[in-house]
DNA sequence: GGCCGCTAAATGAATAATCATTCAGATTTT
DNA sequence: AAAATCTGAATGATTATTCATTTAGCGGCC
């Protein structure tokens, strides 16, 4: 068997035993047996099981970057552009529940190393939501005394909050399209009645 | 010293070790040391270390979710009341910094007694929010097509990503009552210009 | 084709370290 | 001098990691 493949057995393995489980709780031995791999064999691919978890988070989460930014780009409109990320985020957690887990949970932890992980991998893509903002408002069509620096994470926590009830939830109790125009129309028009 | 103290005392240095290493880094003998009392005591106060994280939840959270409700009811304006809101979930997040670490780190752990832990607790304080939008929604003043349950997650999500930016910073890198203003704003009249 | 020798890959039992928890005895309070 | 409280060393369970051994793959040779 070519080792590439053992990789992402591994890696795959490790997706659900972590969501499942909590990065903390889940043994190696639990990985090693869903990927029906020896427990030694897990070390001859990564070196512990902290770089499990990142090795997890690095090819994972790379891949969903750019294929929002990919997306995101193809809109001429600003306010296309924030529903297109909307939906495209939701879309994700729903398709990929158990990566959208463990993004939700273990992205989480205290971990030093996590934490700056988390800073650095979280910036690129909200960072994404803060260049439409500018555009926007450039020009002239969304406010100017809105700080893209606070928008950002404004929307970006608004849909962090909705998946993280996907998450939790057996069922989506929302439908995700609805979800996703509800949220950027609360952030085009406000909640204001007129 | 009064058994009381000792409780209070070894509460306190559980904020302030989970908040530096996370609830499963953290050692019973650091909390131990850091509350100045043998590692054995703790447990004539707790069951075992998950019990002291629930009861950090449980006596902590508690007080701040009681003096939210009690500073909304005294606005009349539900545009007021989620300004109110706002700037006393920032407030609070500044204000006892380890605390709202834990919230953030903590809370969203994958462990089952914790979700379902999360779930209740959260209910209660996002209700809040849900409740004044209802009512908006009743006095004409908000949107009707506004769905209450996403927004409410909306909002508080928008606010509690603003948190994290505290709590992962050194410096809080916005004014507390400007960002209070600004998201409040963003949601009541979102950032269309015009 | 079949055999041999070699290397890389895989195995999983044994190791070693970590810590939550306990409890026999010390200390303090009443 | 009981009772209540506290102590911290010892226990025991858990598991990440290691490593001596086995297995599989491959090229050269007859």
């Amino acid at each position: 068997m070519k080792s590439s493949d053992k990789h992402e057995k591994i890696i795959r393995a490790a997706v659900k035993v972590f969501a499942k489980k909590g990065f903390f709780s889940a043994r190696i031995s639990d990985i090693a047996k869903v990927a029906k791999v020896a427990d030694g064999t897990i070390y001859l691919y990564f070196n512990n099981k902290f770089d499990i978890l990142i090795s997890v988070f690095d090819e994972e989460i790379g891949k969903f970057i750019a294929q929002t930014k990919k997306l995101v780009d193809q809109e001429e409109n600003p306010r296309k552009k924030l529903e297109v990320f909307a939906l495209k985020h939701l879309s994700m957690a729903k398709e990929n529940k158990s990566l959208a887990e463990i993004i939700q949970m273990e992205l989480r932890q205290s971990h030093k190393l996590i934490k700056e992980y988390r800073k650095t991998i979280f910036s690129e893509y909200v960072d994404i939501i803060s260049a439409i903002i500018r555009q926007g408002q450039e020009k002239n069509i969304f406010r100017k005394d809105i700080k893209p620096g606070i928008a950002k994470r404004a929307y970006f926590g608004a849909l962090d909050e909705m998946t993280r009830l996907w998450v939790l939830s057996p069922k989506p109790p929302y439908d995700i399209k609805e979800t996703a125009k509800q949220i950027s129309s609360m952030f085009l028009q406000g909640i204001n009645a007129e």
